[in-house]
DNA sequence: AGGTTAGTAATTTTT
DNA sequence: TTACTAACCT
């Protein structure tokens, strides 16, 4: 047997050898899903059935193409290089920049952030004379972007739909920004996958070409998949049927961004004679946690359902431990104190995570953390390219590489200050439209013709010239030096040296990174295609640090301990959520959960408090349901009282000085417990701005109150006087 | 044109 | 509480 089929247990073998027709991979968490993916990918090579251009391998982050390359060429035992293997974006990218022009593109279409969206939507609603305060841009966009992830083109968005926003006008509101869209040959992420498909859908012998091309397709993450990328997929799919998704139903957790739980639940109809394999042999958590997780996600109606195995019994297992604590401040410290026991221990902080629902919740923990001097990091903050001061710089950039960046341009126009105010961006606006011409172009005009006065000619002009002569330069002195060379001679450094607030000097840090990144890339262009398909934040920060992240970006991650503070309903599960999207959204919620427990191999510490530090004040909580569902057996429930016994008894404990037991006076002391609101439903109110009004619905302090006039709203009981 | 202040709202996030 | 935006003033 080929030794690397050896290594695999026979679930893995299973899903690695079955080749022919579709093969849905169920791949619990700590399965050795990626192990699977890379080793079927390597053995579709090795056993000479198809070469390695010839296999089509999607993911859905930058990161997992990687590691899957990497791993892959030390299967193979050589470098892998131009393979169709990416995310879904850049796959498609590379076909749409193949066949541009069948969609109304040039092949040097530009990508736009959701930065550049946003601004150029607005732009839209305004034209359109659309109340963008009313009707935010954010808002719009986002109904956008679902459209697309259904693969609506604006001709295909059902009536009923488009009533919903922009009064009504979401449809036209739609059109037009794909007119502008067009007008400034870019594309948006939902884009490179709704046109791609469209490509697919209209040009047959473009599909057959791709056909003939990818005999084999393996999909990461498929329950992560939108609509889109289900017709992308199905498309590309036709051809030899040799389709092999792997995913893991109880690990949905993005439907706010357009993924659908149902394209996996749904595959043996999509691909008719499809088998699935499941694989329940975890390797990563003690029998504990994983009975922990499985009872927890045993709730759920809208599953495949799996069972994830311990691969042994360890009998000296922990529990996991649920502690309830009386506040958050409270809550903070004892995982500080926990972690500074397992550091003396002998555990790596970097083995330790604090896993939060939300990203506000890592700000506690954080300020603690300083306190007592534990290092740590906090994953997926802003990213990299995110940043302003990079978006200013990218911007200069694009305008080198394409002056009929409108975006760009109007971005950096007057960065810094060039006395190039709305006035003059208005004139500049009425001729490029009149003209049909970009704003670079128009503002020639305008120079040319003496149309404009005082600071903005003289801003204008320079401007205009400097970038004539910045773009001399990318010939003579290569990229790296001239854009370098531009953000000296903009003003731009100079912007921020002289701003004195403390995130400057940060910023000019950033801005020298980001030079040195230019580096990298052979030339301008390839730098901006990088960025705009690859936004990854550099998280590689060296040194033995603790994780602080959202449940979110801890998919896919693994820790020996990890702490899930803040199970109390309203935050975990998330209010939000389930009044947007009832039990499916509480299902997504209790997926959130399951991640959490089964990022964890050795140690799962739970804690939730009775009142919570939020904004200014303080709110009380009751424990999340969440914690109900997790098997007694599994469990160790410590209260509050138990948890200051033990923590007292602990030599170096956290009451050392005996005050941690007294709340801080002030302001910052916590409610005392057992406050009831003095407001039931079916009462009259009375709230300063909304007026008059009705309970509805009580919920600790929190009201729903229909108002007379205002409409519904949730307030706090503290804001309301009875009527 | 540009700086200042008052008002408002506050999940999750990759490409 | 903070952070961001829009209206307002100079």
């Amino acid at each position: 047997m080929v030794d690397y089929l050896a290594r695999l247990n026979p679930e893995q073998r299973a899903a690695v050898e079955t080749l022919e027709g579709p093969l849905l991979v169920l791949a619990g968490a700590g399965t050795g899903k990626t192990r699977v993916l890379t080793t079927r990918f390597a053995h579709i090579v090795l056993s000479g059935r198809a070469g390695p251009h010839q296999v089509l391998a999607v993911t859905f982050t930058n990161k997992a193409a990687r590691e899957m390359r990497e791993r892959l060429s030390q299967l193979l035992n050589r470098p892998v290089e131009g393979l169709w293997l990416g995310t879904f974006h850049a796959l498609s990218t590379r076909i749409l920049r193949r066949h541009a022009a069948l969609v109304g593109l040039s092949s040097a279409f530009t990508i736009l952030d959701t930065d550049d969206q946003q601004r150029l939507l607005k732009q839209v609603m305004e034209v359109e004379r659309i109340d963008t305060k009313r009707w935010p841009p954010q808002l719009v966009m986002s109904l956008i972007q679902r459209w697309k992830d259904k693969g609506l083109t604006p001709d295909r968005v059902p009536e009923t739909e488009e009533a919903e926003i922009g009064a009504g006008r979401g449809r036209a509101l739609y059109a037009a920004y794909q007119e502008r869209l067009r007008a400034l040959n870019a594309v948006d992420f939902g884009d490179l996958l709704l046109l791609t498909t469209e490509l697919l859908r209209t040009e047959p012998e473009i599909l057959a070409q791709y056909h003939r091309l990818f005999r084999y397709i393996l999909v990461d993450e498929y329950q992560d998949t939108n609509l889109v990328q289900y017709l992308w997929l199905r498309l590309l799919a036709q051809g030899h049927r040799n389709i092999c998704c792997v995913g893991d139903d109880d690990q949905s957790v993005y439907s706010w961004r357009g993924a659908e739980i149902e394209n996996i639940l749904r595959f043996e109809k999509d691909f008719p004679g499809a088998r699935v394999i499941r694989l329940e042999r975890n390797y990563r958590s003690t029998a504990p946690i994983l009975a922990a997780a499985t009872g927890l996600i045993s709730h759920n109606q809208c599953r495949m359902g799996k069972t994830l195995r311990p691969i042994e019994e360890t009998g000296q297992a922990e529990p996991v431990q649920i502690v309830e604590l009386h506040d958050s401040d409270e809550e903070a410290r004892m995982i500080g104190e926990r972690i500074e026991r397992l550091r003396r221990e002998g555990h790596k902080l970097a083995e330790i995570a604090v896993l939060v629902r939300a990203g506000f919740q890592t700000r506690a923990f954080e300020e603690r953390l300083i306190t007592i001097g534990v290092p740590y990091r906090v994953i997926g903050g802003p990213r990299f390219y995110e940043r302003t001061e990079i978006r200013d710089a990218l911007a200069y950039a694009r305008l080198l590489v394409h002056p009929s960046d409108d975006l760009a341009f109007e971005r950096i126009v007057n960065l810094p200050r060039r006395g190039v105010g709305e006035t003059a961006m208005r004139s500049l606006h009425e001729r490029a439209r009149a003209q049909g011409v970009p704003l670079t172009a128009a503002a020639a005009e305008l120079l040319a013709e003496n149309a404009l006065r005082g600071r903005a000619r003289e801003g204008l002009g320079s401007f205009l010239a400097n970038l004539e002569r910045w773009r001399g330069a990318l010939e003579e002195a290569g990229h790296v030096a001239t854009m370098a060379r531009v953000l000296d001679e903009s003003g731009y450094i100079a912007m921020w040296q002289e701003d004195k607030s403390p995130e400057a000097p940060g910023r000019i840090e950033n801005l020298k990174e980001f030079i040195r990144a230019l580096g990298e890339f052979e030339t301008l262009a390839g730098f901006l295609e990088h960025v705009a398909l690859v936004m990854e934040n550099d998280e590689n920060a060296a040194g033995d640090r603790l994780s602080l992240m959202t449940l979110h970006a801890a998919k896919g991650l693994e820790f020996d301990t990890v702490f899930l503070p803040g199970w109390e309903e309203g935050l975990f599960p998330n209010q939000r959520a389930l009044d947007e999207g009832g039990v499916k959204a509480l299902e997504e919620e209790r997926r959130l959960a399951y991640v959490g427990l089964t990022r964890a191999r050795r140690r799962v510490i739970v804690s939730f408090v009775a009142f919570r530090k939020l904004y200014s004040g303080w709110q009380s909580a009751f424990p999340s349901r969440f914690l109900e569902e997790l098997p007694d057996h599994a469990v160790e429930r410590i209260t509050s009282a138990a948890w200051q016994r033990t923590a007292q008894a602990a030599s170096g404990g956290v009451f050392r000085d005996g005050s941690s037991l007294v709340l801080r006076g002030g302001g910052k002391e916590p409610p005392r417990p057992g406050r009831q609101t003095p407001f039931a439903a079916g009462v009259r109110v009375f709230h300063e701005k909304f007026g008059y009004g009705t309970v509805t619905a009580v919920e600790n302090d929190w009201l729903e109150i229909a108002f007379d006039k205002a409409g519904s709203k949730h307030v706090l009981d503290r804001y309301v006087e009875p009527a």
